[in-house]
DNA sequence: GACTGATCATGG
DNA sequence: CCATGATCAGTC
């Protein structure tokens, strides 16, 4: 497969993303020589992997930005018809125990989302993924007030998490930022904090952008 | 139709 | 197991 090199600015990135902007999934899988599956069920990190491939991003799964040199975290996020988000986005894995003395700019959540290059992509099922086109990208840097927002959420489900009610976190708390599961299946078992203040196993947990948040920033720049 | 909990592939 | 890339799919 044809490499692509790590991008050395901001403003090369973008060229490139851009130059992704109007093209099929599967007219640039094949500039890359990469397969296009029959739909995702068994591929569903594909097109993430496909735009990392294109853009020059560092294959490899370190918790760090997919950029680093440049600070830059790649999301590619799927739309439907209306160019709303279809789906949440994982942000990253939370941490369960050894919790205490963190804090907010210091958290992983505050890192990754930095700055995020977002490549919106058509994402209702019925468009084979082949087909599926590419939308121009979007460099964002949260504002004070989506900053503030998703302190306040991180803040409150680490609390909970510190006091051990990590089994009492749902989905519906939080504003923007939510907890949900995130790992192979429901037996994966990873060590959190209990009640009484021992360690406990639970199923791993994952920060993810609720789909109202998502929409909101690719409003802001599209109206 | 949106949302939440569950799940799939891969590499270290 | 952990972390990356996410979407699936049953239920509300």
């Amino acid at each position: 497969m044809n490499q692509v090199s790590p991008p050395t600015s901001v403003e090369q990135l973008m060229q490139r993303a851009e130059g992704l902007a109007g093209l099929t999934l599967a007219e640039i899988a094949a500039q890359l020589s990469i397969k296009v599956p029959q739909d995702l069920r068994r591929d569903k990190g594909w097109v993430g992997q496909l735009f990392e491939a294109a853009l020059g991003a560092e294959a490899g799964s370190k918790p760090e930005q997919d950029f680093l040199h440049l600070g830059v975290e790649l999301k590619s996020i799927p739309l439907n018809a209306a160019g709303l988000p279809l789906e949440t986005t994982y942000v990253c894995v939370a941490p369960l125990s050894d919790v205490t003395g963190m804090r907010w700019e210091q958290s992983l959540v505050y890192h990754k989302l930095q700055r995020v290059l977002w490549i919106p992509v058509e994402g209702e099922r019925h468009i084979p993924i082949g087909e599926r086109h590419v939308g121009m990208p979007i460099l964002w840097q949260p504002n004070a007030k989506q900053l503030s927002q998703l302190q306040q959420d991180w803040e409150e489900i680490m609390e909970l998490i510190s006091l051990g009610k990590v089994s009492q976190i749902t989905a519906r708390h939080g504003e923007v930022l939510q907890l949900r599961p995130k790992a192979a299946n429901s037996k994966a078992m990873t060590t959190s904090i209990a009640e009484d203040g021992s360690l406990q196993m639970t199923n791993p947990r994952g920060f993810y952008l609720k789909t109202q948040f998502t929409a909101e920033i690719l409003r802001n720049y599209f109206g």
